[in-house]
RNA sequence: GGGGGUGUAGUUCAGUUUGGUUAGAACGCUUGCCUGUCACGCAAGAGGUCGCGAGUUCGAGUCUCGUCACUCCCGCCA
């Protein structure tokens, strides 16, 4: 028996052909006559018949099979009268009558039903994933993910793209992520480290001339586990010479085009938009705006900074801010509604929420009676105020306000179902600060990477003012996710020293560090810049799905383990001792 | 490291507020009947460590404490 077709594909204009398909058992039907069974292989379902009229053997073995088993069936493709077409279905027209019947496989009756609308745990699911995989949601996710791999592919093989291999056995390197260990055998109580991404690896491949690398690529980064982030996942990895920001974005939209032509047929407008980092925070709160909505944030600071509000006033005083987000039309929302908003926004450390609601000639709140008539008036014009507006208000300190109140902006779009799954918003955020204060560390940090260029007309800052400098970096920002971001490079091996030293890290550990790095500088380096996309996330999105658990073939648990495979698990003592590795005694 | 949610039949859940007879439903499963179903139908049946452990009580799925797993979030994630 050989297969002649897959189980999407019979139409009408396939009858009276003699057909031989393969796959699982879906469902059956028996009626003591005849007996229905829905085929399924990865492209659809065909129904097939067993007529004990057209074969008595066949439909005798028929009466065995159970869901989940494997057959091959040998048939003829019939037409089905009109009333018995089924409509909902590709193949629905035609169905095929089996003479002959092989069952490869039995089935034990699965842990969950592969169908669509039953609904398992995801434990369950994960434990058994290659029955999850045979539902067609899922199996639609890895299908999509693998056409916009094709599509990221093709698209950058023709932009002059070379695909590389970077190592996965690598070094540590500081800052970032914590790192994944790998014990090496042979240099005992040495250890590499995975990569967290081919971040150097790839700007070695520029200073070699390869010009433009890419690379579809595992990253490994031992932090804790959220719904928009795995322990290992996938980056396109890209790296391009002799460019500057815009050609990097014009490609990446480029990129990013092909994907949503390739599997949502959709046909994006280019050039993204683009807002620089400090727009952001001023309009939004977060460096990952939203832009499918309005509610931006609003700076009253000016306005109450002598309010007898002395919350307010304190907060201006002491070099906060206040800033507030108007709710059109909100001012219906209930004490309880306004107490679940105020305990979100305390997630985010805001130690409270201020309100007013707008009424026809009053306003109600707690804290209305504290503004005098100017101060009424001036807000009333700065946040466009409205009878039947609720308005929101965090003081803070501005880090803290400007989080909270962005985080809260996203919170009222959810409530307001003002955000649908359908628009793809995507914007560029631009000019992101150099380094960032570490208050616990007492060091400057790079906010992107310690690799990345400052703008040519604030460099005179490194030793002055390193937290003013503006970098070279940006992030492509997709309905409030960022789903990629890259920086123009230091090329130079002296500039690339300075913001090391920088960030607190002196010669002698640049050296053994970045020693290999600082070298290659120093052998003709190209001006070269890149980009990142992070896959699942992007997969996610396309796939309109809330976690990349769902886009990932064999995803791990919040705690990192596999529920199907059981990793980790524990080394047997001869591979330890190979290692050179004592475990410490963990407590049973 | 911290906060929230969930855990009862193979699966999804109800029952827990207010402790009390034999822990229910749907789907699935098994058996029988059924020649046009496609969420087939009809009839009968099997199926439970109420996550685990301790405690309170005459009595615990239900109350208390601990613990484990899964999950959402904060911290963390250049």
């Amino acid at each position: 028996m050989k297969r002649t077709h897959h189980c999407c594909e019979l139409t009408d204009a396939d009858v009276d052909k003699k057909v031989v398909l393969m796959g699982w058992v879906q469902n059956r039907r028996d009626h003591g006559g005849v007996i229905f069974i829905d085929l399924r292989d990865r492209e659809g379902i065909t129904q097939v018949v067993f007529n004990p009229g057209v074969s008595k053997t066949a439909h005798e073995k028929a009466g065995e099979i159970r869901n989940e088993y494997v057959l091959g069936i040998k048939g003829t493709v019939i037409p089905r009268p009109d009333d018995m077409i089924n409509p909902k279905r590709k193949t629905g027209a035609v169905e095929v009558m089996v003479d002959e019947l092989s069952i490869f496989s039995k089935a034990e009756t699965p842990a969950f039903q592969i169908e669509d609308r039953i609904e398992a745990s995801e434990s369950i699911r994960l434990q058994y994933r290659y029955l999850d995989l045979r539902r067609q949601q899922l199996k639609n996710n890895i299908m999509t993910r693998h056409k916009a791999a094709t599509a990221v592919r093709n698209y950058l093989d023709q932009n002059g793209f070379i695909d590389i291999e970077t190592p996965f056995l690598t070094k540590s390197t500081p800052e970032g992520a914590r790192d994944y260990l790998v014990p090496s055998r042979v240099n005992p109580g040495e250890f590499y480290a995975l990569p967290q991404s081919p971040q150097l690896f790839k700007q070695l491949l520029m200073i070699a001339g390869f010009d433009r690398y890419y690379q579809i690529v595992k990253c490994f980064r031992d932090e804790d586990l959220r719904a928009d982030r795995q322990p290992e996942f996938t980056q396109i990895d890209m790296e391009l010479s002799f460019v500057d920001e815009k050609q990097i974005m014009t490609v990446a939209e480029g990129m990013i085009v092909e994907i949503f032509k390739k599997v949502l047929d959709m046909d994006l407008v280019t050039p993204f938009s683009q807002i620089t980092y400090d727009q952001a925070i001023e309009r939004f709160g977060l460096d990952r705006p939203d832009l499918r909505f309005g509610l931006e944030l609003i700076n009253v600071s000016d306005i109450v900074k002598d309010a007898g509000f002395k919350v307010f006033a304190n907060v201006v005083k002491n070099g906060g801010l206040v800033k507030a987000i108007n709710a059109k039309g909100c001012a219906t929302f209930t004490r309880k509604q306004i107490d679940e908003l105020t305990d979100f926004a305390g997630v985010y450390k805001a130690k409270g929420l201020a309100w007013i609601k707008i009424k026809e000639d009053t306003w109600q709140s707690p804290i209305a009676k504290f503004f005098t008539d100017e101060e009424k008036d001036a807000l009333k014009n700065r946040l466009d105020l409205q009878p039947g507006d609720i308005v929101f208000f965090v003081a803070d300190q501005p880090k803290i306000t400007n989080e909270a109140l962005g985080q809260l902006r996203n919170e009222l779009a959810r409530r307001l179902e003002l955000v649908s799954n359908d628009t793809y918003e995507f914007v560029w955020v631009t000019h992101f600060p150099l380094v960032e204060y570490d208050e616990t560390e007492k060091r400057y940090q790079a906010l992107h990477h310690p690799f990345t260029a400052p703008l040519e007309e604030d460099m005179e800052k490194l030793s002055t003012d390193p937290a003013s400098i503006k970098s070279r970096a940006y992030d492509l920002v997709l309905n409030g996710i960022e789903i990629g971001g890259g920086s123009i490079r230091i090329h130079s091996s002296e500039l690339q020293q300075k913001v090391l030293k920088c960030l607190g890290i002196d010669d002698k550990e640049a050296n053994e560090k970045f020693g290999f790095l600082l070298t290659a500088l120093k052998s003709g380096a190209p001006p070269h810049g890149g980009i990142a996309f992070g896959l699942d996330r992007l997969i996610m999105l396309l796939c309109k799905e809330d976690s990349i658990r769902n886009v990932i073939a064999f995803p791990k648990t919040q705690k990192a383990t596999c529920m199907l495979t059981q990793a980790p698990s524990k080394a047997a003592t001869a591979q330890l001792q190979e290692l050179a590795i004592k475990i410490n005694k963990i407590e049973e």
